[in-house]
DNA sequence: CACTTGACCTGTCCGC
DNA sequence: TGCGGACAGGTCAAGT
């Protein structure tokens, strides 16, 4: 799914195309993806209009007028697809490649309908992700929320910061403790496996064996994967598409992440996928050992 | 408390 | 072609 860069260039897009747009109408295709209680909805949902979207580790918040927010999670095969009132009547003319025009489709859980008749669509192959309808004031208490470590992008996240939460996962793997939401928020499998290659750490080590240099060097380097993916639009590898419905490009930019057979970029040997964390793991052997 | 594993779903790919 | 199993970008609950 999604992890930070990809929500967050699914926010930057939402950010441009919602605000003070009003709801007129909401469907649920899946209670679960959606549980529309429909006096809440029409009370706090429809009518009111979007003020801003923000974005807090892997969670979209699009706070309404009415004082309500709605908090939704793309969790693996999330998307959130804006789509212009003359598209939804036409849809043709756009790229083969683009959802636009094509919508709603069998993924789709969630559709909203604003004013201008223009829609934004919630779709989700697997069902994982979820749309909840939330006081603004309470977003903060919910039990991922209270739970979650700070954003890694963000102007006061230090190295120091860094290394200190990673050390209290001091008997896990390195990896396990990057992909842990409580101490870092945002990373997922992708840039914990681009920032370890960059830091030449095998993601097997354990926390406690991971010299505080090598920690600093990872810091550094998963700052780095991550606004470099930003800056990509994201990571398509099969359903991740942008507010825009379009693919994100910094797979064509990976040095490990699902390039086993393939080179190394800096040495040439071939990379290898082995599971760590329960999850595929992608490392240049020779760089990257235990 | 720290850590690991399975469950939640649908779809695709790979080997027989 | 069909069928079973493994796997996919994330989190939880329940287990040790």
């Amino acid at each position: 799914m999604p992890e930070l860069p990809e929500v967050e260039t699914v926010r930057i897009g939402l950010a441009r195309l919602l605000p003070e747009r009003a709801f007129k109408a909401v469907l649920s295709l899946n209670a679960k993806s959606f549980p529309n209680t429909d006096a809440d909805t029409r009370e706090f949902l429809l009518g009111a209009t979007v003020v801003d979207v923000r974005r807090r580790a892997k969670v979209l918040l699009i706070n309404l007028s009415s004082q309500y927010s709605l908090v939704i999670h793309l969790k693996m095969t999330g998307q959130l697809v804006f789509v212009d009132s003359s598209d939804v009547r036409f849809g043709a003319g756009h790229p083969s490649d683009s959802l636009i025009g094509k919508l709603p489709d069998k993924s789709t859980r969630v559709e909203f309908t604003f004013e201008d008749n223009s829609k934004l669509f919630f779709n989700d192959q697997r069902k994982f992700g979820w749309v909840r309808l939330v006081p603004t004031a309470e977003v903060p208490n919910i039990d991922f929320m209270r739970k979650v470590g700070p954003e890694p992008l963000s102007a006061d996240f230090t190295a120091g910061h860094f290394v200190d939460r990673l050390q209290r996962r001091k008997n896990t793997t390195i990896k396990a403790a990057l992909l842990d939401q409580t101490v870092i928020a945002g990373v997922g499998n992708i840039y914990a496996d681009e920032s370890l290659w960059g830091a030449k750490i095998h993601p097997a080590t354990r926390v406690a064996d991971v010299p505080v240099p090598a920690l600093h060097s990872l810091y550094t380097e998963l700052r780095y994967v991550m606004n470099l993916a930003i800056e990509k639009g994201g990571s398509s590898n099969h359903t991740y598409v942008t507010a825009e419905g379009k693919k994100g490009s910094y797979m064509n930019f990976a040095r490990v992440f699902r390039r086993e057979g393939l080179a190394c970029p800096r040495c040439g040997t071939t990379i290898v996928k082995l599971r760590v964390a329960g999850r595929g793991t992608h490392i240049c052997p020779s760089e990257q050992v235990l």
